[in-house]
DNA sequence: GTGTGTGAATGTCTTCACAGCT
DNA sequence: AGCTGTGAAGACATTCACACAC
């Protein structure tokens, strides 16, 4: 959700929908947890419960990627491990830079979940002079004078902005001037960017409000079940599937499931 | 999103759209940053501007809360920001507590916009003896074995989890158990929870993936425009304006913060 | 004149339900 | 018989465009 959208506005053909992109990282660790027990195949209905999503959705979002199972079985989780990855671009190796090295950039490059899927942090960068050298995660801080030349000679297109708010703006730019296409945002910023370039942001404090709204709801259902309360409410908890969470914004990123 | 949803199936009344609840939190911020700025009135468009959507979708937003604009002037600033804090449930104090006290859960400890929004650390809890007593951002680290005993004597019903994946999903029980009724989950790892339990996920690496994704297309489409690439694309990247991300979702998805 | 508020139109995502392949 | 793949229906979200209030 951050700002508009840059990428396709409305793409068909090998157009596959946003929203299923944003579900086909969960298939994944799911498939993957699958083929380290060694599981061979699995059904839309298995696979779907391990991700948290339904089955509907699940094999129309399989749909677009192609006609990957076997009626009347189910999929075969190696096939499907592979082109998954193919189709997000994880069979090959992103070199990736985290600029802003405190406490949650820190946390960004010990983060294991990294490596394992074709990403390498291939720099880390502060502004602080005496960070430079210090190793983090085991790679050694660079300073941020250095950052052109630390991504072109990285051939790094995928940056990660951890820095205070204030920074992130000027960071960026000159991520996207040194060749950066592709930004992940933690700084509690708008970032404006030029078109072709992708930002995703994520925001801590905007996942909690938006938590403590919903909180905010159940506790005057609660107190007022006829509907009066402070946030009246009057809903209709219609007979329903017995899910739960959901994840916010636009792609609306998926988020949990049912026990 | 998610899974199915356990909020309003469809809610109408007060019922605001979740797209735009998720955007609420956005437009709180520009609203702040002008209101410390002593602005007085702001345009949709302005505010649309510094948001980061489009003028429309504010405007549309807005009238799911209420009329609180004037036509032909704009909004109050202050009036606005009281009513979105309102309606977010900010105007009142949030006992958060933090499971996982590694870097992420120290660097989620040391956040600033954290209690700038209502939002108080009532505890920090992590399973490491070692880490019993150490003062993690000027609060005490408390073993895990006194979980529920901390839920209850700080009337919590928002938790954060941050241990190791598979960690998560015992705390998920136990803090649910102890009355907590939001959970926001930052383990790579798909989270069940009773009917009535909100859980929003951040995951750093789905994230990554999805800006794979499209850097991938991007590469694609250089080397290949017609359309013939390795992940062919042909899309036609029409006219469309000049904003930038997205975010997921599902939505768009999203969460985190700035050092 | 200016900018909000909103019905109507359009676009996107999800769910249903079943035809068709194994 | 079983489970995928998908048109069609429905729900939801965004955008348009303009009447109306200031």
């Amino acid at each position: 959700m951050a700002t508009g959208r840059t990428h396709r506005p409305a793409t068909r053909s090998r157009g596959i929908p946003e929203a299923t992109v944003a579900r086909l990282p969960l298939y994944l660790r799911a498939l993957t947890a699958l083929s380290e027990r060694s599981v061979p195949t699995v059904s839309s209905e298995e696979l779907a419960a391990a991700a948290g999503v339904n089955s509907a959705k699940l094999r129309k979002d399989f749909s677009y990627l192609g006609s990957y199972g076997t009626r009347g079985v189910g999929y075969d989780v190696e096939y499907l491990v592979y082109q998954i990855s193919r189709e997000l671009g994880l069979t090959q190796d992103w070199p990736v830079v985290i600029v802003g090295i405190g406490n949650l950039g820190a946390a960004l490059a010990n983060y294991g979940g990294f490596a394992s899927r074709g990403f390498r942090v291939a720099a880390l960068i502060d502004a602080d002079p005496a960070m430079a050298g210090k190793p983090v995660a085991g790679i050694p801080v660079q300073h941020s004078d250095d950052l052109e030349k630390i991504i072109q000679d990285n051939g790094v297109s995928i940056g990660v902005i951890a820095t205070p708010a204030g920074a992130a703006q000027p960071v960026c730019d000159r991520l996207v001037a040194a060749g950066v296409t592709s930004i992940l945002n933690f700084a509690p910023t708008v970032l404006s960017v030029p078109e072709g370039v992708d930002v995703r942001k994520v925001d801590l404090s905007i996942e909690l409000q938006i938590l403590a709204f919903h909180e905010q709801r159940k506790a005057g259902e609660e107190a007022h079940p006829d509907g009066t309360g402070p946030a009246a409410v009057t809903r209709e908890e219609s007979g329903d599937s017995a899910e739960s969470a959901d994840q916010g914004p636009d792609g609306d990123v998926p988020a949990v499931m049912p026990a």
